[in-house]
RNA sequence: GGCCCGGUAGCUCAGCUGGAUAGAGCACCAGCCUUCUAAGCUGGGGGUCAUUGGUUCGAAUCCAAUCCGGGUCACCA
């Protein structure tokens, strides 16, 4: 049990003694930490109990007060200002729970039995991946990981758009223009490839179309019948018909596609354990539609359409089939969120989509449900803002998009750059240099798509590039660096795996800063609660920034080698062994790596 | 226009299930390396928490309206 809840309890049960009569529910009582200016360590809000016990805050808190630091290990006094109770835990408790507690190497880790899946990065194989997409398959990596640190068995999932009108696209330019270009005849990434062509087809289709417009034809005609155009959807058509040659094509061009995303995968350190391919599963929403018709939940218009209406449910009616009976966008979902089900039984299905998509996540949602499907209920859209320039968003086809692999490769230049021009590459082989400046790189990323709350949208200036200082995971990495700097000196191990300092007896007081740092310790599990609740890394990525900064502060001007006693001495390797711990656990969980020496 | 989301320091953001004088980082100014890593620390300036009204002992936080910005409302995905 956290400190806080543990506050509010005896805060209950102590009431419930001095006021039999009355009764105090839990949420009406409020425990915060004390502000500095202050004294002590947590504080009780008196105002609430005003009208119930028909008494003064002075007169309340002083009885409470009195209640709770009677007999108490906890509790070591209290103050009352101006409708606060201010309460001081003991010192011997904070020492209690340090040395109970510095050799962890989990957080937060129950026992909870839920089966959940979540999908992310979901990318369409017409492209390479764009920073937008980064937000993406952090934020669903690292929530993957604080789901499943809370307990939870977790799929990572990745749906591949891999069929469709974009990308017979670039298929249809290759062929063209291509001229039989490969990754290996060209030297060129395999989704970089693909992505030129389906640049090229943009480009020159809007020739075509300009050329039409001139020659007399109207814009919305020349749109459709433009060479290039006409082109895609043929191939379409001969995709879904099964035609061999098309079929070999986007097999070997979604395998060239296939080739650069593990590498960009590999590089980001991200995994799946499982992955849906549209083109297996687009078929699978028809069946759906035919039983909710016959359940009477759907309806058909007079052109062969089919519909769902869910008026009721303050949305509106929905196509789900066309007249020609092929599947739309909707249909496929609702086979796909089926067959998650069917494959997994899912207590929880987590979608990592952008905010542009909370209608359909709405609408998908409401017609499972009206259908009876028992998918539905798990169904959570993670929805997150998209990342935009500071000239707006990013298009594709304006050539605006940042691309994931330079910004990593920029990332990385970024931290050697940096780590050179400090002179802190003595002592280092050339390969861990070239692992440190990956680990900082990669980590600074990560951590700059992650500390926003997720729902938020973000601007990116990619002028100003990420800055290493302040609040980021280089400035996280070098508290980390500096603690594992004093362990190795004094010889003690990063993660002992038994109480090394067995023997430690607490006679002196803990300094202001000795105590800061293990109440932040305390809070870590309930941070972590906190987070997995609302599927929110960026309280991670806040916390392990406060932390870092509070070792900061304690660093410089409390000597560890040089501690004025033994026991201080201890104390303090104690705190920032815990310290280290506690900021690789969070770090981990955001997939961000915490280098030993930097 | 309907629905949804956002508006906090020059910039990027915390804080939002109501609690004390609203906090960080960047940028700017002034200090701190013969002492465990200065990618750091200390101090300073900088705010009508979009606006107005309401609920309350107490509102950045809850409610309503208004203004501004974005998203969405396809037989696109």
């Amino acid at each position: 049990m956290t400190l806080a809840s543990r506050i509010k309890q005896e805060a209950q049960s102590a009431l419930k003694q001095l006021y039999p009569d009355v009764t105090i529910e839990l949420s009406m009582i409020g425990v915060n930490q004390t502000k500095p200016e202050f004294s002590g360590d947590y504080n009780i809000v008196l105002f609430p109990f005003l009208k119930l016990l028909r008494q003064k805050p002075d007169v309340i808190g002083k009885l409470l007060g009195d209640k709770l630091c009677e007999g108490s290990d906890l509790f070591g006094g209290y103050e009352i200002v101006s409708g606060f109770l201010n309460l001081s835990i003991k010192d011997s408790f904070w020492v209690q729970y340090l040395t109970a507690n510095y050799t962890n190497s989990g957080y937060g880790l129950k026992e909870n039995s839920r089966r959940v899946m979540v999908e992310y990065s979901s990318p369409n194989t017409n492209k390479p991946l764009h920073f937008g997409h980064l937000r993406n398959i952090f934020l669903g990596a690292a929530v993957s990981q604080i789901l499943k640190n809370d307990g939870n068995e977790v799929i990572k999932a990745n749906l591949i758009n891999d069929r469709g009108i974009h990308i017979c696209k670039s298929m249809i330019a290759w062929q063209q223009y291509g001229k039989g270009a490969t990754p290996e005849s060209t030297g060129t990434k395999g989704d970089h490839l693909v992505g030129d062509y389906y640049v090229k087809f943009n480009d020159a289709y809007k020739a075509e179309v300009a050329a039409l417009i001139d020659s007399g034809v109207s814009e919305k005609i020349a749109e459709k019948e433009a060479p290039l155009m006409r082109g895609a959807q043929d191939m379409l058509r001969k995709w879904e018909a099964g035609d061999k040659e098309v079929r070999d094509l986007w097999h070997t061009m979604n395998g060239w596609v296939y080739k650069g995303f593990d590498k960009t995968y590999d590089k980001l350190g991200i995994s799946f354990d499982k992955l849906y391919y549209e083109s297996d599963t687009y078929l699978l929403g028809k069946q759906l539609v035919e039983e909710g018709l016959n359940k009477g939940v759907l309806f058909k218009k007079e052109d062969g359409s089919v519909w769902v209406d869910l008026k009721d449910d303050g949305l509106d009616e929905k196509l789900l089939l066309r007249g020609d009976g092929t599947s739309v966008y909707m249909t496929q979902d609702l086979g796909t969120a089926k067959l998650k089900y069917d494959d997994y039984h899912l207590d929880q299905s987590v979608y990592v989509i952008a905010d542009e998509q909370n209608y359909h996540m709405q609408v998908l949602k409401a017609i499972l449900k009206k259908m009876g499907e028992p998918c539905a209920d798990g169904i959570h859209h993670l929805s997150y803002g998209m990342v935009e320039l500071p000239t707006g968003r990013m298009k594709s086809r304006e050539g605006t998009v940042v691309d994931a692999d330079d910004m990593v490769a920029e990332m990385v230049r970024l931290a050697g750059e940096q780590t050179e021009q400090s002179g802190k590459t003595e002592g280092f082989t050339p390969e861990e240099l070239s692992t440190l400046y990956e680990t900082i790189g990669l980590g600074a990323l990560k951590f700059y798509l992650l500390r926003v709350d997720p729902k938020k949208k973000m601007i990116f200036d990619p002028k100003e590039s990420i800055d290493l200082h302040g609040f980021t995971a280089t400035f996280i990495q070098y508290a980390h660096a500096r603690i594992c700097s004093i362990l190795r000196k004094e010889h003690v191990p990063q993660q002992p795996d038994t109480n090394i300092f067995s023997g430690f007896r607490q006679t002196a007081e803990l300094s202001l800063m000795e105590r800061k740092i293990i109440l932040a310790l305390e809070e870590y599990t309930m941070i972590l609660q906190d987070a997995a609740n609302e599927l929110n890394p960026s309280a991670v990525c806040n916390y392990c920034f406060q932390l870092a900064q509070l070792f900061n502060t304690f660093y410089a001007d409390h000597s560890i080698s040089k501690a004025e006693s033994e026991e201080k001495k201890q104390l303090r390797l104690m705190i920032i062994i815990m310290t280290a711990s506690v900021l690789r656990h969070g770090m981990n969980l955001l997939g961000i790596r915490l280098p030993e020496k930097m």
